[in-house]
RNA sequence: UGGGGCGUGGUGCAACGGCAGCACACCAGACUUUGGAUCUGUGGAUCUUGGUUCGAGUCCAGGCGCCCCAGCCA
């Protein structure tokens, strides 16, 4: 049973597809691994790959390996590296050691040179525009719905039957820089008629005369992802190479090559990839987001950037149980943002403290309570955890309380304070609204109440009942803090379609709230500190945050039913 | 239209030829010193047509729909 509960973290096509290759002996252990490209920072979307690739290695007793990518030095770079390492070692992802493609670079062009040996590879001196247009396909930029008819058979490069050593020698030469970028490629020769285009005669090198972050200047040929990635895999004696629903048609490549070589036979595994409603996947277009000023960095809380996620107060188990409940197939699905935040609340809730924190300020003076008085009160710390104990609430005279829980005229179902209403000030004291004071534009400015001393902590010895508690600070004893309100990023479901981002932001997806109140406990929030503010939502304490100035971010409301109510209306 | 992949409530995931179930969302109610949390309940799904079978979401055949591929990106 235990095993089977063990085993739910991974789907089963995934599952018994590994076990089927430990049964009849395909291998004897598993290997998987991380395959990030240093182009980018991670987001949601890789955690997926990343937890399917290290329950795989961990529910079979394997391990995983982390190896970056990095075979287009024009794109790449160290500082993604190290953001990469960071960001999925915060996650909680352990591996056994960290490789990159470029640790093979020699061994993969030992390898290309013994295909041009066995005759299945050749240097193709054909243009960019020969090549496409020999390789029978539409010209670029087709899209597959306008093609009339099927595609037709690729012509032969006139430089496929080149004998094997000017091949040998034009790839020596290539390697070494004596060539001009995109006057040459090494192409694998395999079938210019194929039905799937990647077997006709897909490029293995092209020619790039650009630094490497790791191999300098060495090299001036560069291998393609699919003469590189497959070949890195049964290089490390990864047994299982698990990628998204995109590879699929790779996958007869992938294994041409592995075949033709006599290599370790790793195995191919898809998966279909997360898409999240309203979070934007594509890295290119979150590296705009983030050049143009749209969001303030890699790390501003709406973005899903692992990084943002976590500025915002998100944990990685929420994170974990978030991708781990939607489970994986190889359907396409478009997973909704409110199942990811029900996993953030229900994650919040067993662990954030309770605190107050009035949010939009209005004044509420409590005409019969003594001037000069103060009292402490005790509220609970947490009601999910008895064990995070209790702390001390200072009341007074004059309070702030929401300006959502007060109304002159209360609207049907509105329970909170409106004048002649009974409601109980949380931990405190049951309170009965007697007026209020307007500016001469209208605006409430401050209400009154009277208060019932016996009433303290929030109890009525005769037992009354009030409909509703609403939270408080008092005036004089309150830390000010600034607060930052989110919402969706985008007003599109999919943003990652199109390209007019400014069309498609929303504007409201940050409000900055600088005139909030807290109670005193709240002094010392240390930036990612993460709490509940009672009644409104979970907020964990940003970076920006400064002794004496907290700042703090909502990382997701609570469940608001009066909302909805009110909502409808 | 060449090749490949995928179709189960609104969304995501289960059901390995045997009562279509779970979560999120939605709606109604209970409880409540957070209109939170918790609990209960309602409604709602097997793309379609045919076949095999005592029995089909599952197997077979056809149709339909959606997605991916024509980078010297990964």
């Amino acid at each position: 049973m235990e095993a089977n509960e063990k085993t739910t973290r991974l789907p089963r096509f995934i599952h018994e597809a590994v076990k089927e290759d430990l049964t009849n002996g395909r291998f004897n252990y598993v290997r998987t691994r991380l395959p990030p490209e240093p182009n980018g920072y991670l987001h949601i979307g890789h955690v997926k790959a990343f937890l399917i690739d290290y329950f795989t290695a961990q529910e079979f007793g394997g391990e995983l390996y982390l190896r970056f990518d990095d075979t287009n030095p024009s794109k790449e770079g160290t500082e993604f590296v190290e953001a990469i390492e960071s960001d999925a070692a915060w996650l909680g992802i352990r591996w056994a050691k960290v490789t990159f493609a470029s640790d093979y670079f020699d061994l993969l062009y030992e390898w290309a040179q013994r295909l041009i040996q066995q005759g299945l590879a050749y240097v193709d001196d054909q243009t960019q525009e020969e090549m496409s247009a020999s390789r029978g396909t539409m010209p670029k930029g087709t899209k597959w719905s306008e093609t009339e008819s099927a595609l037709r058979p690729g012509v032969d490069s006139p430089w496929r039957n080149r004998p094997v050593e000017e091949n040998l020698d034009l790839l020596e030469r290539m390697k070494n820089g004596e060539f001009p970028e995109g006057s040459r490629v090494l192409r694998a020769k395999i079938d210019m008629a194929h039905p799937n285009i990647l077997l006709r005669d897909p490029v293995m090198y092209r020619i790039m005369h650009v630094h490497h972050h790791r191999t300098g200047d060495r090299w001036h040929i560069y291998p393609m992802y699919d003469w590189s990635h497959g070949q890195n895999d049964s290089m490390e004696g990864v047994t299982h190479s698990l990628c998204s629903n995109e590879y699929i048609i790779h996958r007869p490549l992938y294994e041409w090559f592995l075949q033709q070589l006599g290599a370790f036979p790793t195995r191919q595994i898809e998966f279909s990839r997360l898409n999240l409603t309203y979070a934007m996947m594509s890295k290119r277009k979150v590296r705009k987001l983030v050049e143009s000023g749209i969001v303030r960095g890699w790390d501003d809380p709406r973005l899903t950037t692992l990084r943002g996620m976590r500025r915002r107060g998100v944990t990685p188990e929420a994170i974990i149980n978030f991708i781990t409940s939607t489970g994986e197939t190889k359907n396409d699905s478009w997973v909704e943002m409110a199942q990811f935040e029900a996993c953030v609340r229900d994650d919040l809730n067993k662990r954030a403290l309770r605190r107050l924190g009035v949010l939009k300020p209005l004044k509420l003076v409590i005409d019969n309570y003594p001037e000069a008085q103060t009292e402490e009160l005790e509220a609970v710390n947490n009601p999910e955890d008895p064990a995070a104990g209790t702390r001390k609430l200072p009341f007074s005279r004059e309070l702030y309380i929401e300006q959502d829980d007060f109304r002159e005229t209360p609207p049907p179902k509105y329970f909170r304070m409106y004048p002649g209403n009974e409601v109980r000030l949380r931990y405190a004291y049951l309170v009965t609204c007697t007026g209020l004071v307007k500016d001469e534009a209208g605006n409430v400015v401050e209400v009154h109440a009277t208060y019932d001393p016996a009433t303290r902590g929030g109890d009525a010895p005769d037992g009354r009942k009030v409909k509703s508690t609403i939270h408080w600070v008092s005036a004089q004893h309150a830390i000010k803090a600034e607060v930052r309100l989110y919402e969706q990023l985008f007003t599109v479901e999919n943003p990652d379609v199109g390209d007019d981002l400014q069309s498609i932001v929303n504007p409201h997806s940050l409000e900055v709230l600088d005139n909030c109140y807290l109670e005193p406990s709240l002094g010392d929030a240390q930036p990612s500190d993460k709490f509940q503010f009672e009644r409104t939502g979970y907020f964990c304490a940003d970076l920006d945050t400064q002794p004496g100035k907290p700042v703090f971010n909502r990382t997701v409301g609570l469940r608001d039913s009066w909302a909805k109510i009110e909502g409808k209306k």
